[in-house]
DNA sequence: ACCTGAACACCGTTCAAGT
DNA sequence: ACCTGAACACCGTTCAAGT
């Protein structure tokens, strides 16, 4: 499948006419369709009718791939819009964000994070919540630190997704962990829902809220629930720069 | 290295006098010395002198051996106490917990996450969690729900943790990837700052503590203990208690 | 400049055969 | 019951050679 949509200018046996381009076209829609460990050398090779050797000489090692791959799909990133009035519903709504675009390119997030490299595949989306960041009042340090753990928070979610959807063999599934534990100090009714999977996305939503309501200073009249208040933010709301 | 350490009953050359314990142990030894990566059929063959298939005789599949040798560690898991007076305390205590351990098996977890069998390595430690979410008066959906919220908040630190430490190429570490950020939105301090690692045992306490304090109930007579004041929540992360 | 063919050093896994 | 040897179908990677 999958061949080159390049305009090939001498497609003969001997000249594949293989453009750079065309191996990590050839490698993201590979990665998107079946997964990243579909994507091997000797692989994409066979998809673009050529030898392993002329992956090699067009884009180095598989890491280099792997970067190029990921660089690409960062490029072809439609800007997400950041949603919402107050500070704080703007701050969850960029960490949302990265959720999402997470879980829409799971395939590649999943091979950037084997190289280490998802950051570079959602680096936009984290400049846009430390935007909303700063100008909710967090900055420095303190702004280091939210982003950190709510990219930490996504990058988790994300494994829990992965294993709720697939893969896992049952035994492994909650519920089969979760049948074989007898602990009295648990109630039943607890006992028999943990073997359930969550609501992923009302859970993402809940967890991002709590970490940047700890972060934000605080809005007064409000209690701690995720229902963003009316009143503004105490601490000098500065505005985007247009 | 790593030799079997069973009693050999007649360790010829022609019985190596092996059990499936021992094939396990040897397992278990070289990933904690050398990484999950190092966990291969054949190199788990040389180390205990014996020829690859007699590891399959022994313990079957690679997936097998793999949980096998999660299974016994988790087996040799001294559990961990919780401390705390208050209900909030000790579930954040619980929690930690969870983190401490898996840094401490990283290599282990990190297996244990490529089969996605984490679970089964933290089952005691996410019993004790729930314990105490018990008797905090959370049950049901959501303790399940906070529960699995902090396994998914452990489980990306342990990314942030892997990817401060080694491996990752120094082009995409923060400080590369942050520096050839330029954005008017952020403050040059923030940007700064952006480019340097955190203190992950601090950003772990603060996160696990907002999303312990979003689960639980309000505590109107514990006006301040360490870590959750009812009103402002510090921009900056907490020290662990001595 | 672009591509092939053969080769090296690895993987997981299976199967017949030895004692 | 326990273990070996040879083999299959994969990997990533390199290197000399062709046009």
């Amino acid at each position: 499948m999958a061949h080159s949509r390049a305009t090939v200018t001498a497609p003969t046996a001997r000249r594949a006419g293989l453009d750079r381009d065309d191996v990590v076209g050839a490698a993201l829609a590979l990665v998107e369709a079946e997964g990243a460990d579909a994507l091997t050398m000797r692989r994409l090779a066979a998809e673009l009718e050529v030898t392993t050797t002329t992956i090699y000489w067009h884009v180095g090692h598989r890491d280099d791939l792997v970067l190029a791959v990921i660089a690409r799909l960062a490029d072809r990133q439609a800007a997400a819009t950041v949603r919402g009035s107050t500070p704080r519903e703007r701050v969850v709504s960029a960490a949302r964000n990265i959720w999402t675009n997470a879980l829409a390119h799971r395939n590649v997030t999943a091979l950037a994070s084997q190289v280490g490299a998802t950051t570079l595949l959602e680096l936009p989306l984290e400049v846009a919540l430390v935007a909303e960041l700063e100008s909710a009042g967090v900055r420095g340090p303190a702004a280091r630190d939210v982003t950190r753990s709510i990219l930490a928070c996504v990058a988790g979610f994300l494994v829990l997704a992965w294993r709720a959807e697939e893969r896992v063999p049952p035994e492994l599934r909650w519920r089969a962990l979760w049948a074989g534990v007898d602990d009295d100090r648990i109630s039943p009714v607890t006992l028999e829902v943990l073997g359930e999977p969550p609501d992923l996305d009302a859970l993402v939503d809940a967890t991002l809220t709590a970490v940047v309501a700890a972060a934000l200073p605080v809005e007064p009249d409000v209690p701690t629930d995720r229902t963003v208040p009316t009143d503004p933010v105490p601490t000098e709301p500065r505005r985007r720069t247009p």
